[in-house]
DNA sequence: TTACTATATTCCGAAAAAGGAATATATATG
DNA sequence: CATATATATTCCTTTTTCGGAATATAGTAA
């Protein structure tokens, strides 16, 4: 029931299921969700913490980065459902169209570096 | 996305995923479901509003009682394909078992009419 | 009509969630 | 070693959620 109730409330915020909805193009750090949904630094990886929990997501590190990307289920088999059925869902929504639009344009080796200005 | 959002919000609290589980029994008044979750009356008439919003249950008046049932799964496709994995999902959980144990022996007429000593 | 009962709604207070600023940690580089 | 950067964590505030008591509403029966 617990591990039920975790994948429901990881999915139960707009800027997580963006977050997959964006994970399902292609692996990501945390700067590059950050800038593409234009939230906190904190923020992002308070989200990640909990998707990765309930077994939505895995990371691995890279550097000073850490990249996220979709888990393979195994997990979890009811964020393993949720995440079969969210790679056709929302997808005709048009605030993830322009999300995703935009992700081509996100590189991180344009945007991690200039933090600083 | 809001409809997506409300069906996980739904289905992210305990008290309201086993009153999902009670009701792929049976048919249930708000009398019975307070009788068996132990809950206080309006808490389970919030509950039921929200279930209800999200498409996942509906509700068919019957004399003083109200009684509510799962829903046919045509108003809300998220809340269609949940209802579905959750016929097997946590079937195996005891504390849904012992739950479900205890529904044969509310009978609304045992208790409703009791309330008032 | 009045009285009764099952349910819904309102109105609180308590607990949990969310967001950001500040801080800590980890890794890379000189 | 010191410095810089990407991320994680802590702390605090605001917002949301949850539970129950009190109240309102709706249907039944006399």
């Amino acid at each position: 029931m617990e591990d039920f109730i975790k994948v429901m409330k990881a999915l139960s915020d707009p800027a997580r299921v963006k977050i997959i909805k964006m994970l399902q193009r292609k692996m990501m750090c945390v700067c590059e969700i950050r800038e593409a949904l234009q939230i906190s630094q904190p923020s992002v990886s308070k989200h990640m913490k909990i998707l990765e929990v309930a077994g939505l997501v895995e990371h691995k590190k890279n550097g000073l980065w850490v990249d996220y990307y979709l888990a393979d289920g195994g997990k979890s088999p009811y964020a393993s459902s949720l995440m079969g059925n969210l790679r056709y869902w929302l997808e005709d929504e048009s605030e993830i169209k322009e999300l995703v639009k935009k992700l081509s344009d996100i590189r991180r080796e344009e945007i991690c570096c200039k933090v600083k200005e």
